[in-house]
DNA sequence: GGGCAAGTGCTATTTTTTCAGCATACGCTG
DNA sequence: CAGCGTATGCTGAAAAAATAGCACTTGCCC
């Protein structure tokens, strides 16, 4: 599932592709199968096979799953997890982004957020 | 899983309140057992009932949370990240934690990031 | 057109998860 | 100390998921 929403769109070999410890190209395919059935995911014939996509838009899905890491680990607090993402050690946050959050966040000071 | 999470700990009770469609007791016992199992969970007697907690740390679960989360649905980026909290209309950014905020701006320019 | 590679359809099996019920233990209160 | 409520221990059944294998189709290339 993750794997078809960092790609975007994704064939059962690109997925087995992604996994680090990939099962069978049927186990995979079987899970998507699932995946199908649940609406999690849709797919379109391209050529002689299949291509999955999300169901749910990109950033819906986006929006929802940081909803839900907020609530479930910074207990609502968006400040919170905005804290944690940029005391992360990984952020290698470049001068541009840092512009652009300094503004988003000034931003959020004018609409008195 | 989240639950427990949530509130730090839980007993099977807690688990049961806080599900909004909860099946029976049972079932979420079973659950409990079976996250402790797989050493998600570990439990401690108080007075005559379990108490679980998560066995991982908060601090690190969140980060390994919201890693995750940038990784799938950001592509890496966590500055998009940000934004995107930035973004939400259920933010509600208090006047102090904006400075906060902006605070921590700050100091990853300072540190060079 | 023949053969090969890549992909799906389908089925079967094993493992895991979900769920329920009952017997039992334990603590508290009257 | 008897009884009640609450919690666990344990067992088992049913549903879902994970996995594999094989037959069949289809596109492509020589």
């Amino acid at each position: 599932m993750d794997i078809v929403y960092r790609r975007g769109q994704a064939t059962a070999a690109d997925v087995m592709k992604d996994m680090p410890d990939p099962p069978s190209y049927s186990a995979i395919r079987s899970v998507l199968r699932i995946l199908k059935e649940k609406d999690h995911l849709r797919h379109e014939q391209q050529g002689r096979r299949y291509v999955f996509r999300p169901v749910v838009a990109a950033d819906h899905a986006r929006r929802s799953a940081l909803k839900q890491v907020v609530h479930t680990f910074f207990g609502g607090s968006t400040s919170d997890a905005v804290a944690a993402l940029l005391d992360m050690p990984s952020s290698q946050i470049s001068k541009s982004e840092r512009a652009r959050l300094a503004a988003l966040v000034e931003q959020a000071r004018k609409e008195g957020r």
